[in-house]
RNA sequence: GGGCUCGUGGUUCAGUGGUAGAACGCUUCGUUGACAUCGAAGAGGUCGAAGGUUCAAUUCCUUCCGGGCCCACCA
């Protein structure tokens, strides 16, 4: 082995060297597995790069599979990505608009055809780069969600839905992003504390113009499509107005004042303007009163011929305006500043319109039932525990699901809309023949495509195959775990729940675990915008993908929450990693034979010790992996290999080897330790432990089958986890140590050999005649 | 408004109903052939605050203070 640990060195080779194993590929797995393992990787979207919690997640989830793979399961980690609808479709417009360019101006065709260009470009970056931190995916069953063989059954499921009657269309108010210019789902928002104004403002009476009600808005341009004002029923302000008319200034529109439960008493002066086109609790309230509804803001966020003298105005113009039109009247009665939430689009951060639209939905009441109660009775088992509580809240509530969205990137609706009537449709996976409505008119697909998250939920099952009955399916469906981050809990763990129960009447999979998020050390939230973004490849290139990724999963605690990114645990990493290196340099030096097999005939004290100690950290390590407790067990592996097998029994080795009938024994256990720390760390740091295994054994590079990634995980011999043993090499321990203290602070030379001071002659004489001659060794007595 | 979560040595974090732990940093000593990306020894915390339960609380309960997050139709 070279004296130094140069990750760089070695880890493309390695990489390679598994890649021609195949080994990835759970059907070239060698020896019969009965037990599956699968994991669906959480797509990558097809936008762009490697971020932290990439790495976080798919170094969880690669630990995970390595394990079942050592285990003897048949193991597959099944790799994708996702085009992304919205996200890439804006990356793709910002790029042309340095070029000047908009989409519009390039037509739907032209367009779609830079996002695929952008897709082949930057699509296959980041599975390199996943490759570089080790990954071992079967790239052989890669999945996109617009292959072909997926688009078949995303239409599958649309039209399922269809025939089922989940599905409906129709205008409602919706989450309109101007910017997108498109609908977008509730859940699709952010929300953003920010400075803004109240404004109260009179609407004249119409019995007697002199008199006023006076409501209080954040938006007042939305007053030239108001329909009605509301006061709660029993506020008692109020109650003369209720069934009169009021008219809206500037408009000079009759409007009626009713009673609605939704108004608020407490709010502003109690008095609400309703504007259905612009506010879902309007449109609500407009709903139950069959009030009629003016949209007075257009698509791109700009005024309607509706809005009079103020179309084709931007909103906030307008507003502008007709503050002052009002103030002039003298019906502006004062504003306040008013901190309040506005939602933005999550996507592009534009304040969203509420826009009455055609859109289409599906009915989730009855989705959600299986998706519900399979959690409750933890058939699908949520860690940390806090965010099943979390899910059935939003699931118990959830409201229909809007899934057309007016861009051009993704799966355009399998819908058909008659020529001549233009709101018949019928639904069918491909262009109808004739149209069954005119019998003659070639009928037109919808323009809509799906949103992004409608084919993602069909992740687990589709991208083994389904609709077909594959042989895939058959075998790992439900998959074995889905681990992500928590934003996405609703938007697509919960969709794929359902879609399960409801396409293959099973979980999608049987454990959910939920990482935290890493935030820079100060806290701050990991975002390229805020330039506090950092790319994990840097500390790949800097440390080694192996350093990198035990040092994320050292400070990535099962349950936390957030994860307060420190590069110093890397570096630490980085340092451990080149502690094995140096032992298995010293073990590669001791023992140049290299033969195994030795007997170990009558373990020395040292030997029992190290024995036992190492059966207890295998004891310990499978059930913590088992159970997400990934960075526990790395500790605990840590800190056996440093302190225990480094510290103490290398060191003890050197000595007892010097008794020649100790002599292939001490090589032997050193050999057997080191062995099963290899295999216990190697889905941690698959590289340098596979390096060190085949230079160790001096394996060639075609025998696979001795290669560390299929070696069989080590297994616990209880028979030599011996409490009695371990404690008495504590005292042991401690003793030595204080001898080293007490040689310390007398400024005795360290390589002075002295005679055993008095005050530790009562505590040397409990040891026996072994554990002495280990005491001197290492403390250096006569 | 409702809910979740965190507050432990300089920093990032473990942990437990009964004398507080790790890593990094810091101090002192050390270049004996595995390793200075190291070794040995050490300094450093009234475990956010106040109450309560208990023989005993950092650990359980309540309240408060201070971070972070999620949900909700206060215009």
């Amino acid at each position: 082995m070279q004296k130094k640990y140069i990750p760089q060195e070695f880890e493309k080779e390695i990489y390679q060297l598994w890649e021609k194993s195949d080994f990835f590929n759970p059907d070239k797995l060698p020896g019969t597995r009965k037990n599956k393992y699968c994991v669906t990787i959480p797509p990558p979207n097809v936008t762009g790069s490697l971020h932290m919690g990439h790495a976080l997640n798919n170094t969880i989830q690669d630990i995970l599979i390595r394990y079942h793979r050592m285990q003897g399961d048949k193991t597959l980690w099944l790799p994708g990505t996702d085009h992304a609808g919205i996200a890439t479709q804006n990356v793709v417009e910002k790029k042309l608009a340095q070029e000047g360019l908009s989409r519009h101006q390039l037509g739907r065709e032209k367009f779609t055809e830079k996002v695929w260009e952008w897709k082949k470009e930057y699509g296959d970056i980041i599975l390199k780069q996943l490759k570089k931190l080790g990954y071992s995916c079967d790239w052989s069953r890669l999945r996109f969600t617009l292959d072909q063989q997926y688009a078949q059954a995303v239409l599958k499921a649309f039209i399922h839905y269809h025939q089922k009657g989940y599905i409906y269309r129709g205008p409602r108010i919706v989450n309109w992003c101007p910017r997108c210019e498109t609908a977008i789902s509730d859940i699709e928002i952010k929300y953003q504390e920010r400075k803004g104004r109240l404004w109260y403002i009179k609407y004249p009476l119409k019995n007697n113009p002199k008199k006023f009600i006076t409501i209080a808005t954040t938006r007042p341009e939305t007053m030239l499509g108001d329909t009605a004002i509301a006061v709660n029923p029993r506020d008692k302000k109020y109650k003369e107005l209720i069934n009169q008319k009021a008219i809206v200034p500037l408009v000079e529109r009759e409007i009626p004042i009713i009673k609605h439960h939704l108004v608020k008493s407490d709010f502003g002066t109690g008095a609400l303007k309703i504007t259905p086109a612009h506010d879902q609790t309007d449109w609500q309230i407009g709903k139950d009163h069959q009030l009629p509804v003016i949209n007075v803001i257009g698509p791109q966020g700009k005024m309607t011929k509706e809005a009079g003298i103020y179309a084709d105005l931007s909103a906030l113009e307008a507003r502008e305006k007709i503050i002052e039109e009002l103030t002039k009247k003298e019906l502006l009665v004062k504003t306040e500043e008013y901190q309040h939430q506005i939602s933005l689009c999550d996507r592009c951060s534009s304040p969203i319109e509420p826009q009455i639209s055609t859109q289409w939905f599906v009915k989730m009441k009855e989705l959600a039932q299986p998706a519900i109660k399979s959690v409750q009775e933890n058939k699908i088992k949520i860690i940390p525990s806090r965010y099943k509580k979390i899910y059935l809240n939003w699931m118990e509530n959830i409201e229909d699901w809007c899934i057309s969205r007016q861009l051009w990137w993704g799966h355009q609706l399998p819908v058909w809309f008659c020529q001549n009537q233009k709101e018949k449709y019928i639904v069918a996976a491909e262009a109808p023949q004739a149209c069954p409505y005119c019998q003659k008119c070639k009928m037109q697909q919808s323009a809509d495509v799906l949103d992004t998250w409608f084919s993602s939920a069909l992740w687990p099952f589709a991208t083994l195959g389904w609709p077909q009955k594959t042989k895939d399916l058959q075998e790992y469906y439900p998959t074995s775990l889905l681990s992500t981050a928590r934003d996405i809990l609703y938007l697509w763990v919960a969709r794929m729940i359902f879609s399960g129960f409801e396409f293959l009447e099973d979980i999608p999979f049987k454990k959910v675990y939920i990482h935290g998020t890493i935030l820079t050390i100060d806290g701050k939230r990991m975002s390229k915008s805020l330039k506090t973004g950092i790319d994990p490849l840097n500390f790949v290139e800097k440390y080694g993908a192996d350093a990198t990724r035990l040092g994320i999963i050292l400070q990535a605690n099962r349950d936390q929450q957030e994860i307060r990114f420190d590069e110093r645990t890397i570096l630490a990493a980085r340092n451990f990693i080149n502690k094995l290196w140096n032992i298995s340099r010293f073990v590669e030096m001791m023992d140049p034979s290299n033969s195994e097999n030795k007997k170990i005939k009558k373990p020395t004290i040292a030997d029992q010790w190290i024995l036992s100690r190492l059966n207890n950290l295998i004891k310990e390590v499978g059930p913590q992996i088992e159970n997400n407790n990934l960075s526990s067990a790395a500790k605990d592996i840590y800190e056996f290999v440093w302190h225990d097998f480094a510290d103490w029994y290398l060191e003890i080795s050197k000595f007892q080897k010097e008794n020649s009938s100790l002599e292939a024994q001490t090589y032997a256990i050193l050999r057997l330790v080191l062995k099963e720390c290899l295999k216990m760390l190697h889905p941690f740091i698959p590289f340098v432990t596979e390096t060190i295994n085949l230079q160790l054994n001096e394996i060639k590079k075609k025998d696979y089958a001795r290669l560390l990634i299929i070696a069989p995980w080590p297994e616990v011999e209880f028979s030599q986890i011996n409490k009695t043993t371990e404690k008495k090499f504590t005292e042991l321990k401690e003793l030595v140590s204080e001898i080293r203290k007490w040689r310390k602070e007398k400024e005795i030379n360290p390589k002075e050999i002295v005679s055993l001071p008095s005050q530790f002659q009562k505590s040397f004489a409990s040891f026996s005649g072994e554990e002495k001659k280990i005491i001197q060794n290492l403390a250096k007595l006569q």
